[in-house]
RNA sequence: GCAGCCGUAGCUCAGCUGGUUAGAGCGCUAGAUUGUGGAUCUAGAGGUCCCCCGUUCGAUCCGGGGCGGCUGUACCA
């Protein structure tokens, strides 16, 4: 026997970025995505659902190149050696979507869609390589108060999920409000340019870095603590004191009001066409809100909010959660925004040719659900577990499989135990399990006609009381003998108990 | 990607200024205590001391490279 072969063991281990999810974080989800949904159908919107990975050329411009051919994206060759690729969010393939089945949806055209995303990046707090995000889009839709409506539900979305209102908030801002700033004061560029991009991404790190930091990044470049130097946009003094006061103007005393906030950014966008058109769209939206009744304590004009992607022509936004969220030790964590979204009037332009103007949302699920987690406030285990028939007596399998059966038939969760250790393990594992109720039926019993029911839940609450070990096993906490034939009806009411004590459920 | 710190049991860590069989607590598996989850006692399993190369009589420890983790930063279409 070859040593190498005889020593070798593959390494059990998660690939870096993913996680398993246990019982409870599925359940904790399955809520989350629950509550969503029921806030997107109440806003009439239908699901959709599409395919995990897509063609390459189709989510957008990123062909895998040469050198680092999973950079951004996992991307793969088909036998026909078309490339293939996961879809990195659920907006590509909804343009995608939309565009190969336009003639037959009706415009506009309302979807929500939940599911894995993939994208192949550095993973952190609350950042994974796979991760669950919650869309809905309105296609076709040309006006802002498609925007607003994203909006509105996003809020609604963060309620449902048990946030309470002053604990987010959602952040808008337009695009063309920042077009109109740069033209202003004449910083050269198209949308999308280099600059521009620098600009915008400065701007959007004010919450991160403060003051000092975005003008470092508007200019020279910034070096961080750790020595690593970013490079700067190189803009002039007056031109970084320019964009800086406009950021700042957005935040604090200052934005005590949508409409103040409004009239403060005329003087930023100066003369521009394009900007004066971005504030006329908020104004609007800031109409809507207020006659839907979404105050300041729900929806804010924000300054700093302008996204970093280069789709967003018009409004973006995204929402964040206003409480410190500390890890296990202690240490604050900075989680990135749990939604977000914003106007892409060109996404499906890229497959049709005509300008399909279009808005969506983005629920941050795997995000939230970690940021929740971390809180505490993640509601796990409100799923009873199933109550344990123990298996004393090979020879008496089909007595017990009776049972549970019965059990079963009556709408109580059960299960055989189904290892191959003895009395004393087959209770440690319904203890471990959190079983309300073991089910015990030994020679003694059987005798009589009789099961054992051990209340486990009670009998945990009495063994802190005792200390001595003959008193606890001779006690035999909290169990009762009840006529085998009883078995169900006995069983229904110490769950019936149980409930009436935890007090809570439904 | 760039920078800093860190890699010893499932987990949290100790240890060795380079020397035979690498330890603790918790956890796990079992035994004792009448056929009973807690407590107590006893035993057992579990390690390529991250990997490779080098220095050395000898490396978990020293040097180089790699890989992995954490933090910051960048990127996030």
């Amino acid at each position: 026997m070859n040593k190498s072969q005889k020593s070798f063991r593959p390494k059990a281990r998660v690939p870096k970025g993913l996680r398993d999810m246990s019982a409870g974080m599925v359940r904790a989800e399955e809520r989350m995505l629950a509550r969503i949904r029921e806030v997107y159908e109440r806003y009439g919107f239908d699901p959709l659902e599409t395919s995990a990975f897509e063609y390459a050329d189709a989510l957008g411009k990123f062909l895998p190149d040469e050198d680092r051919p999973n950079e951004g994206v996992f991307s793969f060759q088909d036998d026909d050696e078309q490339w293939l690729a996961l879809r990195y969010d659920l907006t590509a393939p909804l343009a995608r979507y939309v565009a190969e089945n336009y003639d037959a949806l009706p415009k506009p055209f309302r979807r929500y869609q939940t599911g894995p995303v993939w994208r192949n990046e550095k993973p952190g707090p609350g950042r994974f390589r796979q991760f669950t995000q919650f869309d809905a889009d309105t296609v076709a839709a040309p006006g802002v108060a498609a925007d607003a409506e994203m909006c509105m539900m996003g809020a609604d979305c963060l309620e449902a999920l048990g946030i309470p209102r002053g604990s987010y908030r959602i952040r808008a801002n337009n695009r063309k409000v920042l077009d109109g700033l740069l033209e202003r004061i004449g910083i050269a560029g198209e949308p999308g340019s280099t600059t521009y991009m620098t600009v915008l991404r400065a701007i959007d790190k004010y919450d991160r870095l403060g003051r000092k930091g975005v003008e470092l990044l508007l200019g020279p470049g910034r070096k961080d603590e750790s020595g690593d130097f970013t490079k700067g946009a190189g803009l002039s003094p007056s031109q970084i004191t320019a964009v800086v006061d406009y950021v700042e103007s957005g935040v604090g005393e200052g934005a005590s009001d949508r409409k103040l906030v409004l009239d403060g950014w005329r003087n930023v966008v100066g003369e521009s066409a394009i900007g004066r058109e971005g504030l006329d769209e908020l104004a609007e939206m800031d109409a809507l809100f207020t006659a839907a009744g979404y105050g300041l304590d729900r929806i804010e004009f924000n300054s700093w909010i302008v996204r970093g992607l280069g789709y967003y022509t018009g409004p973006v936004f995204e929402s964040d959660l206003l409480f410190e969220v500390k890890d296990e030790v202690g240490n604050p964590v900075r989680f990135g925004s749990v939604g977000s979204g914003g106007r892409y009037d060109g996404l499906v332009e890229r497959f049709k040719g005509v300008k399909v103007p279009a808005t969506g949302f983005s629920i941050g699920v795997s995000r939230l659900q970690a940021a929740l987690e971390l809180l505490g406030k993640l509601d796990v285990e409100d799923v009873l577990a199933p109550v344990v028939v123990l298996t004393l007596d090979a020879a008496n399998m089909a007595g017990y499989q009776a049972m549970v059966s019965e059990l079963r038939a009556a709408g109580i969760r059960a299960e055989l135990y189904l290892g191959g250790s003895g009395m004393k393990a087959q209770l440690k594992y319904a203890d471990k399990r959190g079983a309300p109720i073991a089910v015990i039926e030994g020679e003694d019993e059987r005798t009589k006609g009789e099961v054992t029911l051990k209340d486990l839940i009670l009998g945990s609450e009495m063994s802190k009381e005792i200390e001595d070990n003959a008193a606890w096993r001779e006690g035999q906490p909290a169990q009762v003998a009840v006529p085998r034939a009883r078995l169900v009806e006995e069983v229904t009411a110490m769950l019936a108990r149980h409930r009436s004590v935890r007090g809570h459920h439904g």
